[in-house]
DNA sequence: TTGAAAGCGCTAACAC
DNA sequence: GTGTTAGCGCTTTCAA
């Protein structure tokens, strides 16, 4: 592999000239530059980035740990985040930390030693203090999706997205309002339910611990809704967490001959693809991931790059930004039908 | 950040000792071992694998092109992989191609300008000769998922799977067997059909060009299924080349009354988690995708660490590792009814 | 066993 | 404008 040595020689100037040429640090004269060209393409010569990184102390790469990039929507927001940090001229390791802590923690080190200039963490969950194994992290990280009080993250605003949920099953006139949480310690799954309890007492109206459901973040757990409908008093609005879950309370709803949104109104959160196909299509708070991903590399990059470029907005407050969700209105949420007949099995 | 200097001179031994004692290059006397030993964690050291990488001539990473890491499919192998590797010592560079060729030559670049010691590369689909364009890449690459003829590839034996499909339909004595083909351009696609129908053919059973769909592997294009059922004489069988496919023709068949496997039968690829959920499940190919993984990893290393190991497998041949797939037998076949009563719309 | 020193490829002073 | 050179942090001869 040809170096700039070579480079240089063959186009009989310096090596500082030809590095001058690269970087267009200064002018060079046109028949030297002409000869570098000639010089480069000639060889094959392409810039070694690692010694480049080296020399300048900054690697121009960024760490991504994500707990499982199978899962499409933290596939998204990676595909989002590379996307931009390629657009400015980063590189991206990516880091599948299976939502461990010890796996991520060991990420985080690896990526230390290879100084990556920074990294975002959407961090897997911890019983313990999360917020512990940071501490140690010698590499500025933004969270994201998964905030962490105190650091920079960049997240949906989950609590305003409940309260969106809240307010439309208010409208059409629903007063029995069911739950199934997706994992309820992760906080964003916990400010989703904050956001729509307060709503909901704001009006007089609360979630009784019966229609509560606790569960994973799997489409298995939706099923389980058929323990809500064959309660005494069934809920006539279900909000899922998440749109996978829905999806599963859909399919075990739509196989015991309930009729959405007739005997029962179906909202989820995320808006995965899914949720435009089923039939009635899904009903679901959309977070807007790709300004997530602005967000967070401009958050990232404003650390790491020192100029100041434009506004200097990151003061030394750290928090958490906050992006808004949109209430996606679609078939499988309608008023509470008058005659409140309780709703029983079809076919 | 302190450096290896840092460290010889807190432990009063020279950085080759210290360099030494840190790889176990020769043994380093106790006395000083120890200190050493204090000095990193006093100090807080971390060996900077850039340096070392710029040094010894490989960065111990990789490159990783996908065309859609949102894709949960490609997540799973993204996945896998970068476990494999970072079970090796090998750190992975994410690239998403969003299946522009054009972005993944500039992908190419950058990797082979960071020096990564290999790369995986699921191609992107290209109308010219996809081949052309990795004839410059300065770096060791293995195909993965969509084979490259005369190139190093793993990916799983999608014609066996395709027979595999035939097979079964045939057991169950289906004759009017129809393929709904997502992207029939891509060369695995193509594999999976050509399977089914050359095993059909040995049977002097034939697929009508009436019974073949060209579409997109969506969902959406799943949904055209009921072009297929319009037909004078509709299928009893239905094989799409994905699940996510069969998922959006489970949809509207559903929706649209016919009983599956009763009124006809389907057959998916890919074995996705939704495959499992939906009812009736879905019989489907399942790809190996952790074996897969490990056969890529393998031939990429083989070709990366000259050692000769163990089992020099890598002769010069240059192959396509075909990784064997596995038919999962679910509920949405069944024998085709004796009384061929042609299926018609209920409820 | 250990220390001294060269050098991986590059950029950034600095002198001309 | 351009060449020379030091040095980023590390490993690896080579002597001692």
């Amino acid at each position: 592999m040809p170096t700039i040595k070579d480079v240089a020689r063959a186009a009989r100037v310096s090596v500082g000239t030809v590095s001058n040429y690269l970087n267009g640090t200064t002018q060079v004269a046109d028949a030297k530059a002409e000869r570098i060209r000639e010089a480069i393409d000639a060889l094959g010569y392409h810039v070694h980035l690692g010694a480049r990184g080296l020399r300048v102390g900054a690697t121009r790469t960024v760490g991504l740990v994500v707990p499982n990039i199978s899962n499409p929507f933290f596939g998204e927001i990676a595909r989002e985040l590379e996307h931009a940090l390629t657009a400015r001229g980063y590189q991206t390791f990516l880091c599948d930390s299976s939502d461990d802590p010890e796996r991520e923690r060991a990420y985080l080190e690896n990526l230390a030693n290879r100084r990556v200039d920074g990294a975002f963490v959407i961090h897997a969950h911890d019983d313990g203090e999360p917020v512990r194994r940071y501490e140690e992290a010698a590499v500025p990280i933004v969270f994201v999706d998964r905030p962490v009080p105190g650091r920079p993250s960049v997240a949906s605003d989950n609590y305003l997205g409940g309260r969106l949920v809240a307010e439309h099953v208010l409208e059409l006139g629903h007063e029995r309002i069911a739950v199934m949480l997706g994992r309820p310690e992760v906080s964003n799954v916990a400010a989703r339910f904050a956001g729509l309890r307060d709503a909901l007492m704001e009006t007089g109206l609360d979630v009784p611990d019966a229609y509560v459901l606790e569960g994973r973040q799997t489409l298995e757990f939706g099923r389980d809704v058929d323990r809500l409908m064959a309660l005494p008093a069934p809920p006539t609005a279900i909000f899922t967490t998440n749109d996978i879950v829905a999806v599963g309370a859909w399919l075990t709803l739509t196989e015991h001959g309930y009729r959405i949104p007739d005997d029962v109104s179906l909202i989820g959160f995320d808006d995965i693809e899914l949720s435009r196909s089923i039939r009635p299509s899904l009903t679901t708070v959309a977070q807007d991931l790709p300004e997530l991903a602005r967000h967070a590399v401009d958050m990232l990059l404003d650390q790491i790059e020192p100029e100041a470029g434009s506004k200097p907005r990151s003061t030394a407050v750290i928090e958490t930004v906050p992006i808004e969700p949109r209430l996606v209105v679609r078939a499988s949420t309608a008023p509470v039908p008058r005659a409140e007949a309780r709703p029983r099995k079809a076919g």
